[in-house]
Formats: structure tokens, sequence, C-alpha cells
DNA sequence: AATTTAGGCAACCGCCTGATG
DNA sequence: GCATCAGGCGGTTGCCTAAAT
């Protein structure tokens, strides 16, 4: 049984302070990140690898942008989460500047609200209308797709041959975001909808 | 002005995966 | 094949602040 690097005696837990913020950044400007769980011993930070990486990556990354979302950010979050569900990290990578916890707070703190609401007035919820159109249309069951395993899938389902062979029904906006998810993912090892 | 409530967001937790020995 | 470690991810919590009473 491991112990969870944040349990380790003396490490401290909660918000950042602007030094602790300085110390990280000064510290991964002149010797980078290579190992997150050596860092803040490095960096002289009482706090653990995980939390530093955390600091770093959702809130002092220079490329980082803040403020309000944009209407077209708003739609590809939407579009995005329509197919692949609670992906935030591959949904981010289509945002540059805008981080997976980010974009997980906006979606609960906004957008969920938003389709509730939508849902509400049009008697059913905006996912039907493709994905779920998606998976109506060729027998598949579960609520979200690609990863290690697709959710509700067999392993072996190739999603790209079913959405593009499935049936007329599927609609072509959703074929279209599809195929943005597809052609685009570098780095993220999912090829046509699978992870490989 | 004081108190309560609700919303927003930073941070933590626990689990999973890939790499390594 | 198994154990361990580090990194990464999504879910959840809890604090802070603004709005409402």
């Amino acid at each position: 049984m491991r112990t969870p690097c944040c349990e380790r005696m003396g490490l401290k837990k909660g918000p950042w302070t602007a030094e602790e913020d300085q110390i990280l950044i000064s510290h991964i400007q002149r010797y980078g990140h290579g190992n997150w769980r050596a860092l803040p011993k490095q960096a002289g930070l009482l706090r653990c690898g995980k939390s530093c990486r955390l600091r770093w990556i959702n809130y002092l990354r220079p490329d980082i942008k803040r403020g309000k979302f944009s209407k077209e950010e708003e739609d590809t979050i939407l579009k995005l989460h329509e197919i692949i569900g609670n992906r935030w990290s591959a949904i981010a990578a289509r945002l540059p500047g805008r981080t997976d916890n980010e974009i997980k707070n906006f979606w609960h703190t906004h957008l969920k609200k938003r389709i509730e609401k939508c849902g509400v007035q049009n008697g059913n919820n905006v996912s039907s209308h493709t994905f779920h159109e998606a998976q109506g249309a060729s027998g598949i069951t579960g609520n979200g797709m690609f990863g290690n395993y697709v959710y509700g899938l067999p392993s072996n389902t190739n999603l790209g041959e079913t959405i593009h062979n499935g049936s007329s029904q599927i609609s072509e906006e959703m074929e279209f975001w599809y195929n943005i998810f597809i052609t685009t993912d570098q780095g993220n090892n999912i090829h046509e909808g699978k992870e490989i």
C-alpha cells in the first residue's frame, strides 16, 4: 500500500500564497518540471508534487487565457461535450489557453444549467439531437465514447464506421464536429474515435 | 448594517494508466 | 507477470465573494 503523496507529514495544503507561486514560477522557468515529485523539494516548497503540477497547469502557466469564455469557445465545448462526454482534457486540447479544470468548472456552473433549462423547455435534452441520435441509429447504448474503453460499447466498436455507416438520421452537424475531433486530435493518442 | 444564501472557482482526492525494474 | 512509481484525469469539496433578504 503506497502512501499518497499529499499525506506526507509537514506538507502544506489549501490555497497557494503569492510567495509560493513566485517560487514555483521561478523554479520552473529555471529548471523546467521534469519530475513533479522531486520539484517541491528542489524548489523549497512544502507542497506535494501533485499540488505543484495542478497549480502550474491550472493557474501559473504563462499561456493560460483568463477571463470569460467567448461564444465560439462555448459552442466548441457544447459540441465536443455532446460527442465525447466528460473528457475535459480532450476538450481543453481544442481550446488553446484553457485548462480542463476551467472548462469543467464552466460546464458545471454555466453550460449544464443552460442545457438543463433548454431541455425542460424543449421537453427533452439537447444531447438527444446528436450523439444520442447516433446511438439510437446504431443501437448503441451508453453515455460517452472514446477512451481506453468506449463507454457502453464493445471495445472493438469502430465508432467512426458506426457514425459514417450508421444511418442518414445522424445529423450532419454531429458528423462535422466528429470529423474535427478525429482529424485534429494530436498528442492524445486518439485515432478515429479510439485511444490507441 | 447584519445575516443568509447562492454562485464561482481553486484545490484536493482517489482512481487509472503507462513506464520501469 | 507482478509491484511500484509518477503523471494524468474526472469527480467532488469547501472557501470566498457578491447578491438577496
